[in-house]
DNA sequence: CCTTTCCCTTAAGAATGTTTTAAGGTTTTA
DNA sequence: TAAAACCTTAAAACATTCTTAAGGGAAAGG
């Protein structure tokens, strides 16, 4: 990351401009958006490797946009609130936010913020997506707009609900699933106790992608925790 | 913060003498440093919780020791300057200092300013009460998101059990935690007397964690009364 | 519209990992 | 030096995760 570049959301314009000089300072690029609407348009072109994104937008809300990001792409997000009580609903709800700051905020503090997250990033990411809609992990590539996953080159064929757990857990490198929160959020509907059909499932992927589903690579298990993608 | 502790970075013996006169009266704990690269080492070393910092110091310019403690840590700044020039330099775009008083100073004024510091940062501090999910004691760092535990890097396995008892421990750092209330912090029921399972869980941390059980290191052992994390 | 194929779910036993128990040992305190 | 508090160990009891196979259901193909 020579160059890291920054997606800064605000609808208030003084805002962003104060933090572009300090940031332009610290070398970075920067991208700017009004809106989470914009926000997503941006991030559909561009290379982003981080996101400051404010809480009170107009059009879409900001919690909304943190968790419309979260669902495509993995990168730092940090929020910005005027209100402390919505920093209580952003850690309650549990966005995906990896940080916040509120207003008034001490622009440098927020720079060491931006630091710290990039640092803590491409430690876990050390292997970052190098295209758009592609996740990678070592050998093994994870195409999310053609739904092909591929291990040193060759086709591995998944089906709907294995790739989505892949994906899931791909996405969030790093972070445990617990198999209710993966049941959740890839079947959308609420999970019953005494029902092993993700660990099914994720024996089924580990026995395509794994070369010993025993001692498995990419798909490690947390006991008593869940399943993560280091 | 029982006994906040203060760093004090000047090249100016006298000045770190008066200082400490004032600031031992107020009941805090205090370290000293003779220049930037100094404080820096200290800081690795201690728990501080309040940096004092003369920007006229030999070495490292106390403005880009500033930056380096910005880039590290979070702690309320507060600058030193002789020449009122200096302080637009702080002021005006800079290092992230929190506050700053010029010299000659009136040591009661600084005392003000600390407490008035020292009472903004715990209020912070409240509010984000676990930063990016992470807990370090020295070389261990306790991530809650990801239930890793790392010491010197290398990745240590604690079943759920043993997490939670070490997370507890580490969360309220220097209180003491009796067996009883260990397990109804952790098991969430009732303690009956006469069964060691926390003990016995406390020894397979330490078989973990410490490199020698028998003279812990991270969890403490107060006798009559509990265990502690210092 | 029926057949075939593929995918998802269920269930039960096996394997693996964790927690508790209990007995004996060691250290600290009075 | 005795009593109390704490430590250690290993095996039994318990829990979770893994594996396999079979049946039901949905989508694809004839």
């Amino acid at each position: 990351m020579a160059q890291p570049t920054i997606l800064l959301v605000d609808d208030e314009k003084e805002i962003i401009d104060l933090l572009e000089i300090y940031l332009k300072n610290e070398g970075y690029r920067l991208l700017r958006a009004g809106n989470g609407i914009e926000a997503l348009s941006v991030l559909q072109k561009e290379d982003v490797d981080l996101i400051v994104l404010d809480i009170m937008m107009p059009k879409m809300d900001g919690i909304e946009a943190c968790l419309k990001i979260r669902e495509q792409k993995h990168m730092p997000i940090i929020m910005l609130s005027a209100k402390s009580q919505d920093m209580d609903k952003i850690l309650g709800l549990s966005t995906g936010a990896d940080d916040y700051v509120t207003k008034p905020f001490n622009p440098l503090e927020l720079v060491a913020r931006i630091k710290s997250q990039l640092r803590r990033y491409t430690r876990l990411n050390v292997q970052r997506p190098n295209k758009e809609n592609e996740l990678e992990i070592d050998e093994l590539t994870i195409n999310t707009a053609t739904h092909e996953v591929k291990l040193d080159g060759r086709d591995i064929k998944l089906t709907p609900r294995e790739f989505a757990i892949l994906e899931l857990l791909a996405r969030h490198r790093g972070t445990v699933w617990s198999i209710e929160k993966i049941y959740e959020a890839v079947w959308k509907e609420a999970y019953f106790d005494s029902d092993n059909t993700v660990m099914v499932h994720i024996r089924k992927i580990r026995e395509k992608i794994e070369e010993n589903p025993r001692k498995p690579k990419f798909i490690k298990t947390v006991w008593g925790v869940g399943y993560k993608v280091e």
